[in-house]
DNA sequence: AGCACGCCGACT
DNA sequence: GTCGGCGTGCTC
């Protein structure tokens, strides 16, 4: 027997492999196995088992079955094809990202001393090891076998260094393939338990006071929350574990379950709910868009329309955006439908999503709720899909396969006759363009809840500011006097600068050059917390210049704002108030982002600046002033979603005022007074800015009026990214009726991380005549041999950058 | 994507 | 003379 395998590489064939007998019966379709590929070892999925050998090919054996049941049906089979096909992405990859269950096994090399080596490392001079790369290796090797991984990590070009001291014969690498030590987790996320004393031995000190704390108190602990009282807790407490005298495990998600929020639906809410109940009473694929205003309760239709769907005897999935997932919503769900919900993060560990994960499989869990790759999740029976905030662009994968979580979700409804909920306060052009083609059907919800009013939007002309106060400052007095009065009543304000770090750019005063990052044609940030110049695409850091590397003036100047900025303006002006930042930059890992949202909350601050983060979907009722700070970030970037995303943005953020029992205001400061993304944003008015916007769109062409694809051709020497991409420029002059192409021009990032990059953007009347191209440029690209990376395809860009 | 195989410059 | 660079081609 054999079975076709499709493998998580940039190939577009499954490659067929013999059985071994134990594993006839027992692999089937939608199974993952270990296979041998070339000199290493893959893990791929099963597509079909058959019995037909290859002719003139000699066929390798499966090593191991990774699952005895199928992790994909095949209806998900069925759509991970549709998917890789659709977004010109290899299948294997598709599969891979459909099953986030990849930690289960841990794979890969482990690199050790030989006995040659550790001579060689037992020689090196004390000194050396500061400078040399070759040395260092050795030095960190003779402690301890290390994982490539690990290695790479440390050393930006690990790879090169290790085969050549592994031909020199001075380590050795072993595939390691065993089950992932759950000890290694991160001390956060561990939790420690006392076990049991020791017997004759002494123990180190650190051990020792670990022990006792935990004999003292007894239960389990977070070992990250007991380093605080015990030194060393993390490392003594791996050390006890391996002994046996403490228990050491994951923590299990926490969820902080918040008060119920009102229940009631008011006339319009009952309107939609009614709908949509209809449909799934009526069976069959149904598509909804929901236009509801800020504050209009969306999330209570959605809940009561799940709970009809599962009444209906089906499953329902829920998808939400990649930032909105917290703890705090992750709880609201699960108070509501309690162990029937299913919660697909990437913040759990893996053991605690494939224990998700299995439960929606065995259909313990009947509802879902994830970010954008739950769009796979395995329900069998589905009934409804509801897409939360589905204009928002984290539903849009930004690597291979680069698929759209929403229209994902679409398809995969109209395949299981579902329903699907799309739902948002400023629909995507294109969704809302759906419910005249009669695609979806909308419900709107014109009001707030509880009859709360709109918040009240100012525009601030940040120009004439400038007239009056000659003085170029980044808040308004209007703002500053708001800011004053929400201090004064004990009411909170968040202020929105979306640009991150402190300065946009460093320059110099006498010779006009700007500080540029090595490895991509950006200028660097300047990031003054850590006092160093940031390049947001690569990481690249670099120290603060003194003089200009150029001319050598000393006249340094630091340009523009960002979020670090506006955060240290602020503590200037209002010395007394409690402020709290949020952006990439201050939020580590989700829990820290959740952490300062809840304190937030709490009222421990009084101001929260941040990024777009801010913005979307928190409730936080006391919140009275919103600050825009610069409403024209983001408006003149060369993308034509440019002015939907700052209408969206500016939209969302207004909508955090006013919440609670008290109106808010919103104050916009921009230089665009008179741009209607900001205009018909400050009136809340979404109707306003689709007509106008579309309009746009019909003009030049760009979607819901085409389809478009964007391509990039990139590599590290310029004059091949060039060359590459003029034969594609060639190849489409004329183009193929029905399709415009724009290009080839470099792309908006001529560089990023060290490849050039350009691009060529196709728009088409139609769908089917653009994928017929597509395919022809991926042939003719593996015709002339291009490296697999040099192309990247994105079907239905979201982003031109 | 990796990884091995194979042909040309700077060191012992 | 070798070591080691990376261009080229393949993976059932």
């Amino acid at each position: 027997m054999y079975a076709d395998v499709s493998l998580p590489v940039p190939l577009h064939h499954a490659f067929t492999y013999r059985l071994p007998l134990t594993l006839e019966h027992r692999a089937r379709p939608g199974c993952r196995v270990l296979v041998p590929f070339g000199a290493r070892k893959l893990t791929g999925m099963v597509l079909r088992v058959h019995d037909v050998a290859v002719a003139g090919q000699e066929t390798r054996e499966v090593l191991r079955l990774v699952d005895e049941e199928p992790v994909l049906d095949q209806t998900l089979l069925a759509l991970g094809e549709w998917v890789a096909r659709y977004y010109c992405a290899p299948p294997g990859e598709v599969y891979r990202a459909m099953v986030p269950l990849a930690g289960e096994v841990r794979r890969g090399k482990q690199y050790s001393l030989t006995a040659a080596g550790l001579d060689t490392a037992r020689q090196l001079v004390i000194g050396d090891a500061e400078r040399d790369p070759v040395s260092q290796l050795l030095a960190l090797l003779e402690a301890r076998p290390l994982s490539a991984a690990w290695l790479k990590k440390k050393f930006p070009d690990s790879a090169a260094l290790l085969r050549r001291l592994e031909k020199r014969g001075w380590i050795e690498a072993e595939e390691t393939d065993g089950e992932r030590d759950p000890l290694r987790a991160a001390a956060a996320r561990l939790m420690v338990e006392f076990r049991a004393r020791p017997g004759e031995e002494r123990l180190p000190k650190a051990e020792r006071e670990l022990l006792s704390y935990l004999e003292l108190h007894p239960g389990a602990h977070n070992l990250k929350a007991i380093e605080a009282s015990v030194k060393h807790a993390s490392t003594a407490a791996r050390a006890l574990a391996r002994r046996g005298l403490v228990e050491m495990a994951p923590e299990p998600p926490t969820f902080h379950e918040p008060e119920r929020p009102p229940r009631t639906l008011n006339p319009h809410q009952l309107a939609a709910f009614s709908r949509i109940g209809e449909a799934l009473a009526t069976g069959g694929f149904h598509a909804f868009l929901l236009e509801g205003v800020t504050g209009s309760g969306k999330t209570e239709i959605y809940l009561r329309a799940i709970e009809e769907c599962l009444a209906r005897g089906r499953s329902a999935l829920l998808m939400v955006p990649e930032i909105a997932l917290t703890p705090a919503v992750a709880g609201q769900f699960h108070h509501r439908f309690g162990d029937s919900v299913a919660i697909l993060h990437s913040a759990f560990h893996d053991a605690e999503r494939a224990g998700q994960w299995r439960r929606l499989r065995t259909g313990a869990a009947r509802v879902a709720v994830g970010t954008r790759s739950a769009v796979f999740a395995p329900i069998t029976g589905l009934g409804l899909i509801v897409v939360d905030e589905e204009h928002d662009q984290s539903y849009k994968q930004q690597e291979t396969p680069r698929y759209h979580g929403r229209d994902v979700a679409v398809l995969r409804a109209r395949e299981a006759g579902a329903c699907v909920v799309l739902g948002s306060a400023t629909p995507a052009l294109e969704s809302r363009y759906n419910t005249e083609r009669g695609k979806f059907e909308l419900i709107l919800l014109p009001e707030r809840i509880e009859k709360r009013p709109m918040p009240e939007v100012e525009i601030i002309d940040m120009r004439q500011e400038f007239l009056e106060t000659r003085r170029n400052a980044t808040f308004s007095r209007r703002l500053v006097e708001a800011v004053k009065e929400r201090l004064k009543n004990g009411e909170q304000t968040m202020l929105l600068m979306n640009r991150r770090g402190f300065s946009s750019f460093v320059t110099c005063r006498s010779c006009g050059k700007r500080v540029e990052c090595p490895n991509c044609a950006v200028t660097l940030t300047y990031h003054r917390r850590d006092r160093r110049l940031l390049c947001h695409y690569c990481g690249h850091a670099a120290r603060v210049p003194s003089t200009c590397a150029d001319c050598g003036s000393e006249h340094i100047q630091f340009v523009g704002g960002g979020s670090e900025k506006v955060e240290d303006e602020l503590r200037q002006l209002f010395p007394e108030a409690r402020i709290a930042r949020m952006d990439r930059d201050t939020v580590s890992g989700k829990r820290h982002f959740e952490t300062i949202l809840q304190g937030f909350r709490e009222g421990a601050f009084d101001i929260l600046v941040g990024t777009q983060m801010i913005a979307k979907g928190h409730d936080i009722p006391n919140v009275t002033l919103v600050g825009v700070v610069s409403a024209d970030v983001g408006l003149s970037l060369p993308d034509f979603r440019a002015a939907e995303r700052t209408f969206q943005l500016l939209t969302q953020a207004a909508g955090r005022a006013g919440r609670g029992e008290l109106p808010g205001i919103v104050l916009i400061q921009t230089i665009n007074p008179e741009h209607y993304a900001i205009r018909f944003a400050a009136e809340q008015n979404y109707a306003k800015f689709y007509e106008k916007e579309l309009q746009f769109r019909r003009a030049m062409r760009y979607p819901p009026f085409a389809a478009l694809a964007n391509i990039l051709v990139r590599s590290e020497k310029q004059e091949q990214a060039y060359e590459w991409s003029a034969d594609l420029g060639r190849m489409l002059d004329p183009a193929p009726e029905g399709i415009k192409a724009l290009g080839p021009a470099e792309a908006p990032v001529a560089r990023i991380k060290k490849e050039y990059r350009y691009q060529l953007l196709l728009k088409a009347v139609s769908r089917s005549r653009l994928n017929e191209l597509l395919a022809a440029i991926q042939t003719y690209a593996a015709a002339q041999r291009w490296p697999s990376t040099a192309l990247v395809i994105d079907v239905d860009p979201v982003s031109l950058l």
